[in-house]
DNA sequence: TCCAACTGGTTGAAGTTTCAACAACGCGAC
DNA sequence: GTCGCGTTGTTGAAACTTCAACCAGTTGGA
């Protein structure tokens, strides 16, 4: 029933062991430099991404959804970021169940803050030491690992 | 002192993101997988680690470099794992400090047993999903960025 | 109307990772 | 030798994430 299995060949592993040293490489520099602002990179996406919002402002399942998050870590999430007065929850009139995370005067402003060094070092780390052609070929790349997760989810 | 931030522009930024979303899916994807079996990457990749060594052992930090993990973590989850049966801790003679962790026979059975449909799931969810083209072009690209690290750190 | 099923979000406990401190050992200079 | 310093690996507590259970509110159908 079942089919030999096709491991992969003496390169496709080269490349794929690069991907995964590589990727937490990039996780690491990251992380030490969101940490000068007392923030890690989960954190920084709830920031950036409710910064994008209308309003500053997202109900707590699109948050969640929107920054990869289950519901729960992002309860837990936002309730410490709430007591440092970067965000706070608003319950929304209209779907009384329903919570919204708003981003704060405090929160926009610890975003602008970090947000500099932030980008410098995605560019030096990733952006710049990858060159334009493949680093375009990247995106090709990931978008169609997101691609097949969606038709496969169809 | 301090230079105007070069932000990414909009195609940077979109790439960054894909990239941010697609290396999370992989994660997913591969996670699901390995807990099937009881494992997750972290402990799966330091398996495959020890299988490849002399004698199936590597020095805890040897073996903490290899699988990108602290110290400490590693500790915790070789602890684990011992328990589990599925390393277990040698001290080795020459260096009274060190400790090998030793992959048991049944550390083995499990790697052998979760290798194939893990080594599919890769395929699958980023191998073909990208094509050779692109593919190749990510392990150059993740390439240069462990290079970078490399030289930034002599 | 009423009920069952589903959704949104939270909770607390269990499991995992991080962090700072530490004990034990090796290494080189003196 | 032995003193100081770097390394190896562990420890326990704090911080964080996961997991299962849960409550409150909404929805759709009988």
């Amino acid at each position: 029933m079942e089919s030999p299995t096709r491991w992969l060949d003496a390169e496709q592993q080269r490349i794929w062991r690069t991907y995964l040293l590589g990727a937490a490489r990039i996780n690491e520099v990251l992380d030490a430099d969101l940490r000068t602002h007392g923030l890690d990179l989960a954190e920084y996406e709830i920031l950036v991404t409710l910064s994008e919002a209308d309003d500053r402002r997202l109900r707590m399942a699109e948050l969640a959804e929107a920054v990869h998050q289950s519901r729960s870590r992002l309860t837990h999430t936002v309730t410490r970021m709430e007591r440092r007065g970067l965000v706070e929850r608003q319950s929304c009139p209209d779907d009384r169940r329903g919570v919204w995370a708003h981003l704060t005067e405090a929160g926009m402003g610890l975003l602008r803050r970090s947000a500099p060094s932030h980008v410098e070092s995605v560019r030096r780390v990733f952006v710049e030491a990858v060159g334009p052609e493949d680093f375009r070929a990247v995106g090709r790349a990931f978008e169609r690992v997101l691609a097949a997760g969606r038709e496969s989810a169809d």
